[in-house]
DNA sequence: CATGAATGAGTTTTCATTCAT
DNA sequence: CATGAATGAAAACTCATTCAT
């Protein structure tokens, strides 16, 4: 109001230096979100069970997220963070075109199928407004947070300009990836197929068949 | 109301008569709640909102279902009742494997680019918990009412006794015909792609590159 | 979605004919709020407390009301409407200035004694947001919607054209005229007066002094 | 806080020293409070707010106060021991009844319309339970702790006395002294009227017209 | 003394389901 | 059969207060 010498007087909703405090909490919180919509989707995931799961307050959630919706969002966020370091090691940057999609196939094939309770929460997450709404984003506002997907891309840019890979939009190429290895894994959880090593050899194969001149 | 193409595969359910004289509430239901969940998903679509729409009370809804589950569960499998006829109208089952798998997978594509509400829905039930448990249903009780899928598994059977579709397990085939089917569907959906008749050949081609021996 | 043949498909979050409706349970819900309001204040009136009081589910509340908002702002309005024929009855319209200035002056504060419920409330609403933006509302908008005050502006516009009232502005007038006349009755529920009608009579010929010339 | 020109009367009422080198923070909470009470009511100044505002941790607003309503009322008892000496600063003790009266009801007038928070303050304060509880404490207790009403109170008593001012009861001058000239500042701050001096000062007359004999 | 992270009781609001008419 | 008013359990979110550091 004019006089405020007081400088500061906006009301933080959510200060949090996070610096180095003790990430306990948080990580534990962002966890027990997992798990529970991994379970029983979002719907089945109120704030008081995230809350009681992760040993915490109700009232702490809201200290660490805004929201539901930015707990949410965190929680993918921070599981492609995670993903995207295992996908990179031991990346064949130097070999052919297949190596390196057989890399990424199978890697990410793996990591699912090692991580079930991710793999039904990014399913969760990738179908709901939340999935939605950050897709849409990365089309059009061109936030290219997602390093996974940027090296895919480049993966088929590089090879439709060298005549090896067939020349379909983007979207549908991924679209054939995507689609099928997530639709592959989703058929191990529920237990259709029994994936072993050589059925996911087999399975990269077949869409690289898909894509490949 | 007027539109109801279908309403001739609506026939009673539940034990009241309605042999011809009431109008075709459980019919009216169903479409409303179809088109509701298609445009604002589970959440968005209470009860009171499907009656209203539906031009009935909200009691009457639990005449014709016992359950919203119920309802949604029913909605689901109409749908599908409806697809399998529009997708064997012009069969050619005296054509080659290829000329099959391309009727089914351009016709099923056509479909639901033409029904996007429908296609929205099937997106929203499948990720949810009641496509989940009707999915684990199917595996462990062999309920296998969805006539669409057994022809399609018939065409996979028979191509790989013949040697010209790749030895997967049927879930992995499925898997690569269905998840790349819907993943594209769902580009053009939310504006990714813009798919035209010669896109989709080309998508074919490519699902069927991957099958193929 | 353009084929919605079914007409009224917006949904009505309060439908509410309430053409002849049971009453009832609207009114015990005003009349709790009222109550709950006046004892209390704002803050100590939370929803479950009226539901419980008025007999009602809480959910009730919001078939009637939008809004825990709304529902005040009726608690007002209809207090308004009870009070104006009360305060219109004998109405001196052919008699002096002075006796339909004193007419006004003990009504209003006579109702304001006899229903110090009544009171309490509207002390509790003029002060707080929501009374506030009524006043402006009034102001700005002329929604002339409260006749009481149209009735008495109108006496102070008489006397002033007539010379018999000071030449103030009418908010003036109005602030000695509501402003001494609330205090008094304050002050009264409080225990400092004890306000029996001779002091009525001279409290009310204090305020004519107050604004005559 | 360098402009607390009030910080005099402020000494420590809890018992911790705060002989001079402590920063006060008490005041800085004091003020804190008030400002955003005035600015956003009760409801709008959770006491993390307050403590942002006056710069210090939420925990210390229970070190200086053990409550918040303690903190509110305190911050009300301060802001009416600064109003007193204002009050009687040039007061005409040897003048006549009328120009002592004039003096009061111009000063508090102008010392409400040149601090707009403060009298935002009091508003809030007075209509609350907080105002409520200590205008009855103040009756029943008789703890006459706010000087500048016994001040008044001896204005008017010494004018009944000697046939100057109507026998009313005191509570009803006092009724018409201060209910009138809030309600006039109200209706300035809410932009109903411009007050000016040429319009105070025939205020005060109405006012004083209203209680002189 | 000062802090601010943690808490959980309390608040408003929604909605699937029932049942008297 | 059809209705829709009534319900209350449950959900997201807030905030005064405490207490370990």
């Amino acid at each position: 109001m004019g006089l405020n010498v007081h400088s500061a007087t906006t009301f933080p909703r959510k200060p949090h230096d996070m610096t180095r405090e003790t990430p306990d909490k948080r990580a534990a919180i962002l966890r027990a979100a997992m798990e529970l919509i991994a379970e029983n989707g979002f719907h089945g995931s109120p704030t008081a069970m995230i809350a009681t799961r992760a040993g915490v307050g109700t009232g702490t959630i809201y200290r660490y997220f805004t929201d539901k919706d930015v707990l949410i969002r965190e929680v993918h966020r921070e599981l492609e963070e995670r993903m995207h370091p295992i996908l990179m090691v031991h990346y064949p940057a130097e070999r052919s075109l297949k190596e390196r999609f057989d890399h990424f196939y199978t890697g990410l094939m793996r990591f699912l199928l090692d991580n079930p309770m991710e793999f039904k929460f990014l399913e969760q997450f990738y179908d709901s407004p939340y999935g939605v709404a950050m897709r849409r984003d990365k089309i059009f506002n061109q936030k290219t947070s997602e390093q996974r997907c940027d090296t895919v891309k480049s993966l088929f840019e590089e090879g439709i300009a060298a005549g090896a890979i067939k020349d379909l939009p983007i979207a549908i190429l991924f679209a054939i990836f995507f689609g099928t290895l997530v639709s592959v894994v989703r058929d191990h959880t529920l237990g259709f197929v029994e994936l072993d090593d050589e059925l996911i050899r087999r399975t990269a194969e077949a869409s690289w068949d898909a894509i490949r001149r």
